[in-house]
Parts: structure tokens; C-alpha cells; sequence
DNA sequence: CGCGAATCGTTACACTCGCAACCATTTCGT
DNA sequence: ACGAAATGGTTGCGAGTGTAACGATTCGCG
């Protein structure tokens, strides 16, 4: 039973991480080299110049990015003078993020970098075909997350359950 | 001039890198925890098994990965005793790699699962979508490759011609 | 109130990744 | 035929990332 022809080529998961890690190659060095920005930081930014006095953990939700990246990217972006960030006055473990003039500098230059990019990969497509691939993103990540989660949920459910790892390989020791 | 906007949300090189992220981050669980096998191990096997006696170098261009990580995965598979390792006889350089019967084991495991998880994906959109989808990856994918060559000699150029980084932002400053 | 659970943000640690540097071997130019 | 350059593959090292543990604060609820 089973398809035993898995040809990488035309499998979908593999073909979106080859796009994925060929653009997000470009694009770091462009950030790098030119600005001394990564992309976790240049997402923070991205996100607080639209949404100004978001707290470290609503930048993570609103850029998909994980807290602790959003705290080391914070805490770089502070270190080089392009955020500032005050304490929330009604709770003392949320902090209140803000561009300052230096990052807004930092948005204004990178932001047309990253559109023009955005362009000129776009322009090898119609503009339908466009839409209807930020559609099919849409709904596949949409896809991925249920399909994903649900995993995890089996996979604590088997955990619960007392059951164990199939083959060889007890990997991930954890001590202390 | 420049436009000033830029939402993530639309940004489709950050929407290509979270859909890659969340189904790598599954798939890579699903496959860790039941057969003890990286993506990158994965890769190899299932080109191996399509290209039997294919050497490393070959095995990195066809599966798109670095030099480096197939070596890697090569060896933790000798180590597994998942592949098996010859020398070429007419190149000593050249190695002979094949998935031994415990490879091919895995293989036959691992196959259907990631069949599986991909047709659950495709399940959310029409077969006529998802061919366009793989065409416009296609696309998309070979654009991002010229697009990001050309920056590279870009930067090239410069470095020879002795240009410098337009703005402050000391870069490749090493961190830490 | 009071105390345990939940939340925000950070840090420690184990691991991964890719570039550069490095051997060994083969090819090329003359 | 011989040294230089190229190629296959591995390794050293700096940097990035996610999970778990942690301190501080706030919330839930009796």
C-alpha cells in the first residue's frame, strides 16, 4: 500500500522551504550588510511603525515571530538607539514599544528596499495570478496550522497515554 | 517618494517564510520524534532512493542543500547504518552513496506519512489551484534566484570598486 | 486579604546552520 | 610531465533558534 514515489521535486512543503530560504537569504544580506539588521529585528520594527506601543508579546503574535526572538531583537534594537521602551502603567510586566526617530530613519530606507523587491518577484506573475497566490498562502497556512496542531494534540495524547517512540534515536536528553 | 506602507500581513516574502515555518516545524517533529531523522537526513534519503549511487555534491544539488549539511546527514546516517558508503573507482574524491535495507526501511515509513501530510494540505484547495500554485512556486522560485545573484554581484562589484555601505550601521560587526 | 496559578519578559543551554579554511585528489595549462 | 588551479568532502567556528527554567508581577478565587 502507500505511493513509495516521493519525487522532492514536486513535493509541496519542500518546494515552499526552497523559496522560502532562497528569499529570505537575499533578503538578510541585503538588511545585514546595508543596515546592520536582521530579520527578526527588521519584523519589530516593521510592526511597530505600524502599530506604535505594542507590548514584546503582542509584536511576537502580530509578527508570528517567537518571544524570545522578539525579546533578543527588542533588546539589539535598543542597544543601536532605534527603540525606546517605557513600562505599561497599569502592569509593570508589559512594556510600551516605540520606534524611535533613529528606527523610523531605519523603516523609511528599508521599507521601499523591501517593496521593490517584493516588485520585481511579483513581476514575473500577472497581478491575478498575484491575488490568487496570496490567496492559496492564506488558506495553506491556515491548513498547516489546524493540521499541525492536531499533531501535537496526538502527540500528547500518546505522551499521556504512556506510549513511545517507535524506532531507535532517544534524542533530546534534557538534564539539570 | 517610496511607499511608506508596508503591512507583514501582505509582505509575501514573510507570508512565504511562516507557511514554510509552520510545516517544517511539524513535518521536523513528526519525523524527529518517530524515527529519529532530521529534514535534512530525510532529503537524502529520498533522493538516494529515487538516485541510487549518487555522490554527496550530487545529493546537495538535487535536494537544493548545502554541501555541508548533506555531509552531515551523511554521516549520521552511515552512523545509523541507514546508508551505505563506497569510493568511486574512478574518482577517489567521489563518494558512492546508497540507503542500505534499514534506509530503505525508513523510506518506506517515512513516505507515506509525508504523502499524507501533503494531500491533507492540498485537501483545502482544488486540484486545478494547486497546479497553479506549483507552477507559480516554480516561477517565483527561479526569479528569486536571479534576483538574488544579481545582488550578490552587485555587491561584488562594489567591494572591488571600493564602495562603502551607504548608511551608519557598522556591518557584519561581529556580535557578542 | 492571601496564596497558588497564570502571564510577561529574559536567560541558560543544547542544538543547528553556513561560511571559510582545510586536506586529498584530479584536471589543466604549458 | 609538473606545478597551479579546481573539485569533492570534512571540520572549525561564529552566530541564530527554540525549549525549558526562571524572576517578577498580576490575577483568580476562596
Amino acid at each position: 500500500m502507500a505511493s513509495l514515489l516521493l519525487e522532492l521535486e514536486h513535493f509541496l512543503p519542500y518546494r515552499i522551504s526552497v523559496l522560502a530560504n532562497v528569499m529570505s537569504t537575499a533578503i538578510a544580506a541585503a538588511y545585514e550588510e546595508r543596515f546592520g539588521l536582521t530579520i527578526p529585528e527588521w519584523r519589530v520594527i516593521a510592526v511597530l511603525t505600524r502599530y506604535p506601543g505594542l507590548s514584546a508579546r503582542e509584536v511576537a503574535q502580530k509578527s508570528r515571530m517567537d518571544a524570545v526572538a522578539v525579546s533578543r531583537a527588542v533588546n539589539r534594537l535598543l542597544r543601536a538607539g532605534r527603540l525606546r521602551r517605557a513600562v505599561a502603567a497599569d502592569d509593570r510586566r508589559r512594556s510600551v514599544l516605540q520606534v524611535s526617530d533613529a528606527g523610523a530613519a531605519v523603516y523609511r530606507e528599508v521599507a521601499p528596499l523591501a517593496l521593490d523587491f517584493e516588485r520585481a518577484l511579483l513581476a514575473s506573475i500577472s497581478t491575478a495570478e498575484g491575488a490568487q497566490l496570496d490567496r492559496l498562502l492564506g488558506v495553506l497556512t491556515e491548513r498547516a496550522e489546524t493540521i499541525s496542531a492536531s499533531l501535537r494534540s496526538d502527540r500528547n495524547l500518546a505522551r499521556t497515554n504512556g506510549r513511545t517512540a517507535r524506532t531507535a534515536a532517544p534524542r533530546r536528553a534534557r538534564r539539570r
